[in-house]
DNA sequence: GATTGACCCTCCCCTTACAGGAAGCATTAT
DNA sequence: ATAATGCTTCCTGTAAGGGGAGGGTCAATC
């Protein structure tokens, strides 16, 4: 038997780390002094120990190592799971690739000695008298991050029902506020006729801006319009839509086209 | 003046975050009425709002952003810190590929039905009678991750001082706790004669494994020579230390040979 | 037998960047 | 006048422990 201090020093993991093991049930002390509550680990514990350091080295939160654990023998879990945090690696990696693009992109503007929000002074708001849509639509209460998964439904339903749409599709914004997890959209695709499915979609009057480039500019974009709207004395009449003009798929990120409408009066 | 709910819609901001914002000063409202605390902010604060998403989208911490936005004139700062930025993110790729390396190298192991902890009943464990040697050291309480500079501190030392080695450079681990912010660690160099600045390194009788392969698994190595030990009823008699056979820069990780010694009688 | 120093215990607060919710005013619309 | 929002503060919770206080326990030494 080992006592926490001994045990620590040869699993390489701190005394806190151990006794907040045991309070979370990850790993407990083989025996527990009642009279003095002074834990005792098994020399066979540190194989768990260092099976534990190494899930973590591969970043399986606790809560994830703990039901691993449990599932030892499972190694059709342990093979699913790893090949979920080997995705979830890749996601990272691209992530952080395409970050440090953007980084190396206003790096340069800086030493051009430009302000690195300066891209927002270069769009041009233009008022448009957008024209009237039959459009098929779905509304729901969404969270922003699945977006993209919201559009799929809506462009598989079309295509099975073999419509064929004559603009490109748009998403309607409706919320009243702003929450990203709970988000009122409708996502829309103009058709050439009306039918009984359709409805008229018809917002007359619009501030409008075109964003090329990444989508994660579309938030200022619309902060942008509200401004200008505000300067220009002219009121929202209606829920804000953007159109998208280039395929989300096939289009790498920095040539994606948006347009940003807003109805006013 | 835009109150809360509206500055959020607009900024994208929610109205928690808003008021967190104005809890850490890094945005208040412009104007907060002092009868019932309702806060108030400019339409140039929106500005400040898009900044600061900005920012945060390229992962700086908000106190980070603060002190950004306090030195907002200062571009040669921001220069600095998104270099700086830029450099991390390249870390985290790096790191992160060399992760999912590791983890697509132990999914195959899963596939050849073989345990991820195999490795370690490969380890070889040897008796030897380590030879004396003379060594120059340095004896620091540093922090794990800071190993590697601690070493080369030392050779450049060796180096400006004309000394030749005789062979490669060890680590001696004093420390009697684990822990890795405070680590009591001696790097020393043998050297083929005794001087006033060598001491005497005569270890004697040691239990030894090789590993060949990432720094990472050290730790797993130095556990199963305690539980060795402890089988086979020998006796802890000494500092535990680490021979580095190979170049820890121009070695690619999974070639690196390390030779682990615990002193024992 | 007493003391000392090392070792162990529990408990509480701190970290990031908010989210969730409760309880209670204030404003606005009907 | 009433109801529906909108705003406020305050409390709790998150992941994985770190730092430290205050106090009990163990082994070795005097």
């Amino acid at each position: 038997m080992l006592t926490i201090g001994e045990f620590s020093k040869i699993s390489h993991l701190t005394l806190k780390t151990l006794r907040y093991y045991d309070e979370i049930g990850l790993l407990k002390p083989a025996f527990i002094d009642a009279k003095n509550n002074y834990r005792y680990y098994t020399i066979s514990q540190l194989e768990t120990a260092l099976l534990i350091a190494r899930l973590k080295s591969y970043l399986f939160s606790l809560e994830e190592i703990k039901v691993i654990l449990a599932n030892w023998e499972d190694t059709e879990l342990l093979n699913l799971k790893m090949k979920a945090k080997q995705e979830n690696l890749a996601q990272q990696i691209t992530f952080y690739s395409s970050l440090s693009k953007k980084l190396k992109h206003d790096l340069q503007l800086l030493e051009e000695e430009k302000n690195i929000m300066g891209y927002l002074d270069q769009i041009e708001i233009k008022l448009v008298d957008h024209i009237t849509y039959h459009i098929v639509s779905q509304r729901k209460q969404i969270n922003t991050a699945d977006f993209l998964l919201h559009f799929n439904e809506l462009f598989s339903k079309i295509l099975f029902e073999n419509l064929s749409p004559i603009a490109k599709p748009l998403a309607i914004f409706h919320s009243s506020e702003y929450e990203p997890e709970n988000y009122d959209v409708e996502i829309a695709i103009p058709l050439a006729m009306a039918t009984h499915k359709t409805k008229v979609f018809n917002p007359g009057l619009c501030a409008m801006a075109t964003l090329i480039g990444s989508y994660d500019e579309l938030p200022s974009i619309h902060t942008k319009l509200h401004v200008w709207i505000d300067e220009h004395n002219y009121q929202l009449n209606g829920a804000p839509f953007e159109v998208y003009q280039t395929d989300p798929y096939s289009t790498p990120e920095e040539n994606h086209i948006t347009e940003v409408y807003f109805p006013i009066k």
